[in-house]
DNA sequence: AATGAATGAGAATTCATTCAT
DNA sequence: AATGAATGAATTCTCATTCAT
């Protein structure tokens, strides 16, 4: 048993190390250096190996995104979850979002915006859907409480997730310094702006810091 | 003198059959059918014809790009340059060409969002910043006037033709049958949340049939 | 008639162009840019108009040659005929041939050296054996004599033919600049060595001048 | 590591395979059958496999090269290389390669005239500057002895070997069979034309049969 | 289970030649 | 006779996937 135990946990080792590889070769180089073989190699195991953890190159690449959306997801989800008014929480969200595509920023445009092979374009949509369904449920709070605009969730999330990756990978994204105050500026506006879409009123000030969030 | 004008005439017409082809083909089918011989099929013509016409794949996809583009982007720059508070412009653009997206739902989507060739992506980078640029002047007057907020017009502008092209091409899109009151229903609510973005105020009603526009 | 006479003139005019033309982008960028459309347009004519009056790209080419080499023959074949000591004009013909071809480089190479598509090659092929012969004559006539030693006249006059090209075209070549000094001593060298090959006793003197050929 | 030696044989075997399908189609039919996908048939690979062994077709035909003209330099070395006088050396050598040549014509006329693409030109460049560099460091060394005439090595080593390959490919090539005395006569004559060039005094009996080559 | 060599389908582009006008 | 637009065959290289070892 001990040896099942230990191959089951190679195994799981093996399929990490390959997600790691091409979630790094995306990173570095975008969607073409995506090729198994590549990554096979980067991972250390051999190209065949990769096709006994993953059904196939769109597959692979569906659990990449799911690897990375997953935290995004979640630290997204953390504030949509928290405590305090749904304004508020939105636009903390999209702030916290922005200011951490900013960072990786050749991970997020690969992820938002490069063109790929339709197969790997079917995960990315389900990326965006992932999100756009956190801020759809948030929203819907919001106008359940009155405190957004009577608004269908879907679209308005559809428009608020829209509204931000644009402006994340637009023409202006690649002359932004990460983590510097400037970044946090535009981070700010672009929040702000993506927010005040639903908002009934006017917006309420960015309470990151108060949350300790990175 | 009558023959160079019939060539040209033929010439002129064998271009345009190829053009129509390739969009037909994006309409129908996206880009992965965006094949010269197919499309040189499609429009009776050989494959090495289309060489005669186009420079090169991506060239022709340029074209195609251009074709349909130019055309929303002069209903666009016709509203956004016509008469009236810029935030009323603002909406109506919107509002229109998002309609005239839902009728095309297949092309718009291949215009907007479907993978494609890094080459083709270039022509359709172009189309965007197009759109956004005329959207961007728009802000520039509505912020100087003080109709909008202080924003800086070209994250403004990133962010609203994210906004609404996102909804366009977003899970809810394909379930909207063009041209009837539900369609009209989603371009006004997109529309007016994209424009909530920079309005001060509330928003002003669409005025859309005062322009006698479809 | 006159209007045959003048049809008839035009045609070996527009012919005539064609050649030039054809000489011409060869000499400039060798065989690589030999394409019909690309002579008939700066000929001056249109590209089916090539067809009327050579049978074939081939064909082209081969008068194309025929035109080059009827001159260089003609200078090689009036040495060869003239009157003294084989020796000397054989001598004389390769040093003669060696300075023209140092002058219009580029377009020795093409003919002699470059490659080329199979069926130019016959043509470059007659051009050689053209050559072969003027020298296995003179050659025969020297061995007759007693002057040459005694050798199979066609095989000498490949050797020969093949010595003085190929230093032509090797890799020393580029960089002698033709109507120096240097390249007429270099023009002598190949020469000497070239007809030594067939020389029973030592060298004669160039007596090139004497001729008074450029 | 069995595994990997057979794994190591086996791919060997495959590589050698593709040559010896390259340089059977060359020896055949020339270059103009040097077609990746025929080359495959012919060798009982995928077209895909050649690529795995070669970089690209240039380098394939670099390689093909590299294999016929080796063991061709490597005698032509040896006999450069072994003792006795310079000239007797340089006759030897030329007639060793003359009389190899001879045998397989096809090969050689490709190798040495045939025309290939400008890519394939590059490698089929470098076998002749090897050769020429072997004849050019011979005579060097026959001109310092007082053995030769005083000539630039460089330009006769260009003479020497322009003169035997014209001879071996001229229009007389085909008519020879080889491996007859006929041959033989031919050769030596070529090979005592060629060193003839530098030869000072009078030329010295061809020695092959001693070296006991073939 | 792992390996990694082998597979082979798939697509853009060029250019000599033809032929309707 | 001239035109020049149209033709379409022909060939390289890539890379996801398979499968013998």
């Amino acid at each position: 048993m001990a040896t099942v135990v230990r191959n089951e946990t190679k195994a799981v080792e093996a399929r990490t190390r390959i997600l790691v590889a091409a979630r790094g070769l995306v990173a570095e180089s975008g969607w073409k250096d995506a090729q198994i073989a590549l990554i096979a190699h980067k991972a250390g195991v051999a190209t065949g190996s990769v096709y006994r953890h993953f059904e196939s190159k769109a597959d692979l690449y569906a659990q990449v995104l799911a690897l990375v959306s997953e935290r995004e997801a979640a630290i997204v989800s953390a504030i949509v979850d928290s405590e305090g008014p749904a304004g508020q929480r939105l636009v903390d969200a999209i702030f916290m979002f922005s200011l951490r595509a900013m960072r990786g920023r050749r991970l997020a445009y690969a992820l938002i915006a490069e063109p790929c092979d339709a197969e790997i374009d079917q995960a990315r949509l389900k990326y965006r859907g992932q999100l756009s369904d956190l801020f759809a449920g948030l929203i819907r709070e919001g106008v359940r409480s009155g405190e957004f605009i009577d608004v269908d969730p879907a679209i308005a999330a559809s428009c608020v997730t829209g509204a931000f990756m644009e402006a994340l990978v637009g023409p202006l994204a690649p002359e932004i310094e990460p983590d510097t105050a400037a970044a946090r500026a535009v981070a700010r506006s672009i929040a702000g702006l993506a927010a005040r879409m639903v908002f009934r009123e006017s917006l309420p000030k960015l309470s990151i810091v108060s949350r300790g969030l990175r």
